[in-house]
DNA sequence: CCACTTTTTCAGAAGTTATTGAAAGTGTAG
DNA sequence: CTACACTTTCAATAACTTCTGAAAAAGTGG
């Protein structure tokens, strides 16, 4: 396989994915591109190498520097922004579920802590509600508990340790 | 707070929930019914509970199955089916886990192994798409060990173990 | 301040996904 | 076999999301 045929392939790919991972198919090409580029990219050269338009690079690249994952270059003499992607992929991963887990834990927790407050009742409907907000509750600390554990470790720890620790726990049954 | 005002928000929650994290909102919706629910209901009171169509509610009760977090009941004399939900919230959060490591984790490594025919070329291009490819690769494989190893714990291990076991590692920096 | 370059915004267009409802299919009892 | 009770499918359409392109805003150097 020739290289440009690899980062077309790439690129696609990276966008399908994107989409079942609650990111924009766009979003997702942009950063793929990003990801693949040594060297950093104007607005123009990503308008051109994805066939998109100036609002919808713009747009996209914002969301991407929101979520921590691109950042913007300035060069001397040069209005232009230019604009690379982090390369190292542990690093993305750590920041893309930190943003997930602020985006979906957090409300979720938030709401769970609302719904505490409904009256206590003996109808088996009163109960099964009740169960139900107690358990999730205590599920989505947990979870944030463990990504914010996970968050505060750097990118080249869990590439070497993060692994290794799990695969010596034993599996039940 | 009253327990129908406490359902109707609990639904709205797990449906906007659901959304965000890629299950569509119906289905949410009718799984957050169901998992508040302390009888199993039939496709005719989802639609009155909810007030969608049958085709809807069809469609979407066959994905919760497909999941594994909702199952059917017959009841002896009866024709219709009745639904219920697992009631264990671990055990449906290892199960849609599972559902998106398969949808999600098993495409990007299949696509990345194609990828890394793509012949090795002196060039920067070249060799920045090589780096990307094999880190992702390198990545997904790892991801794809740990949430192997999660799902084979059950979740009655995860509730108890999972969290202490993660609190004890000393995060660097 | 003006002239010029680049970025941002946003209303409408295009594209995508979810929902309906009616028709077709399936299974059962008599 | 027929009538009935339900379930499943699917084409049309509604609802929602993303994208465009042009206009407005912001920034820069003289």
């Amino acid at each position: 396989m020739q290289v440009q045929e690899g980062r077309d392939k790439f690129i696609q790919a990276w966008g399908t994915l994107g989409s079942s991972w609650g990111i924009n198919r766009t979003m997702a090409q942009i950063h793929a591109l990003l990801l693949i580029s040594p060297i950093a990219l104007s607005t123009e050269e990503i308008m051109d190498a994805l066939g998109i338009s100036r609002g919808n690079v713009n747009m996209n690249v914002r969301s991407l520097m929101d979520w921590g994952i691109v950042h913007k270059e300035l060069r001397p003499g040069d209005r232009k922004e230019y604009f690379y992607a982090e390369k190292d992929i542990y690093l993305t991963a750590m920041k893309i579920m930190r943003e997930r887990r602020k985006r979906e834990l957090e409300p979720l927790i938030e709401i769970m802590t609302q719904l505490k407050q409904v009256e206590k009742l003996e109808t088996p409907e009163g109960q099964a509600l009740t169960k139900a907000v107690h358990d999730i509750d205590h599920f989505a600390h947990q979870a944030d508990s463990v990504l914010t554990t996970m968050e505060k470790m750097t990118s080249n720890w869990f590439t070497q340790q993060f692994l290794s620790v799990i695969k010596k726990i034993k599996p039940l049954g």
